[in-house]
DNA sequence: CAGAATGCGACACGGACCGTGCCGATAGAT
DNA sequence: ATCTATCGGCACGGTCCGTGTCGCATTCTG
């Protein structure tokens, strides 16, 4: 599908020749346009969002023949799966000095922060929308991305239930979905925030659920 | 974006004349018409699933001039919203029969059986898909479907509050997202199935944090 | 340094859909 | 019987896809 309204008239001038930033130095070659155009692609996705998002507006855009993106990757979606590694930041780790109540809070806002503000919400949201009609699609995000977030997140809640801090009398495993997905729900589906309103929500069920009062919880 | 690989290549041999269902009875106008345009669309969702849903499969498949389709609506996510309406079926509530676990987790069941298959799955993918590039959309969504969701199951459990199963010292309508959003993320953003374990994990963590022991709940 | 191999940009296709405009036919309302 | 809105059919220009071809540039190999 063809989503947005005016999905027509889009970047295009057909202007004969390049755009500015190519052309200055010898032509670039494997690896080194490879970086360039995974950066065009970040570029684009920051200024014209998702909808400007197409394999000949970023071939344009880089002064490249589409071959040389096709060359590399076979559709925009996989492109936009690397270019969402770059974004994906390193950060995106559970810090273990606090409580787990503060550690898994700090998280989730750095998430919600980062899904908020481009680069990474376009090109996530693209990826996303691509995936609805694609299961492959769908299975590569969960295995590229989604994955490492599910058993850093487990990681964390084990360790808070060897310190104490969590009941011990109770399998945590499965309670990782609603952690890590809850907080979809809205960014996918609705147009209200991510805010510290559902993150707590989420948090103070979790904490009601499994904390040990003895130690921190609160409700 | 044109997410499947095979997005070409789709449904409309260039046959010169309508397909079978029309031209039957004489030509079918206003009212009549757009009911069958519904119809139509919900077919071809379940035989062809999102990726070969298109205004001018769906006006070829109905035998039809586009204009009659785009006279009716603005656009494809238009239609398949009102589409998307004849499927959102009306048992899509809870019962307040039995225990607010029994009935929060056959809610939970019946809605991921929804999903699961065709005709309301397909579509409800491609509006999603769509509405990621469209915050119009996303809010129309919202305001159309999930709201009726949240409402519903807000009500549902404050029920079971003034029964004296659930802990009364909370405001539950903070919990309300996790509670109707957390099935989403597995659906939406991978390929496990939205299946008993998720479900129940979920319950299992809202009634041990806001459960009367007294009362029902468990462990 | 010369020649081969390969990456590259430019351009051209055919195809799917989009959204629109125009036509003559047809159906319901007057 | 006439009038008018709706209809189906057709064609158009436009965007984007994925592929193919060509001649040049760069880099590798000998």
């Amino acid at each position: 599908m063809n989503a947005s309204p005016d999905s027509h008239r889009r970047q295009q001038p057909p202007q004969p020749s390049q755009s500015a930033n190519a052309s200055k130095s010898p032509r670039r070659r494997g690896a080194e346009r490879t970086r360039e155009l995974l950066e065009v692609t970040l570029a684009m996705a920051d200024e014209v969002g998702y909808g400007g998002l197409s394999i000949e507006a970023i071939a344009w855009r880089a002064g490249v023949g589409k071959h040389t993106i096709y060359r590399r990757w076979s559709s925009l979606p996989e492109l936009l799966l690397d270019t969402l590694e770059h974004v994906w930041v390193s950060d995106f780790d559970y810090r273990t000095t606090g409580s787990i109540r503060d550690d898994l809070r700090e998280q989730f806002i750095r998430s919600s922060q980062g899904l908020k503000s481009p680069p990474l919400g376009p090109i996530y949201r693209a990826v996303i929308a691509a995936a609805q009609s694609d299961e492959q699609l769908r299975e590569t995000i969960h295995a590229r991305f989604l994955a490492t977030v599910e058993s850093r997140t487990l990681a964390r809640v084990r360790l808070a239930q060897d310190r104490g801090e969590l009941r011990s009398d109770v399998d945590l495993e499965p309670t990782i979905d609603v952690l890590a997905g809850s907080l979809y729900y809205r960014w996918v589906l609705t147009t209200r925030p991510v805010d510290e309103g559902v993150i707590d929500a989420l948090i103070d069920m979790f904490m009601d659920a499994y904390g040990r009062s003895d130690h921190s919880a609160g409700g």
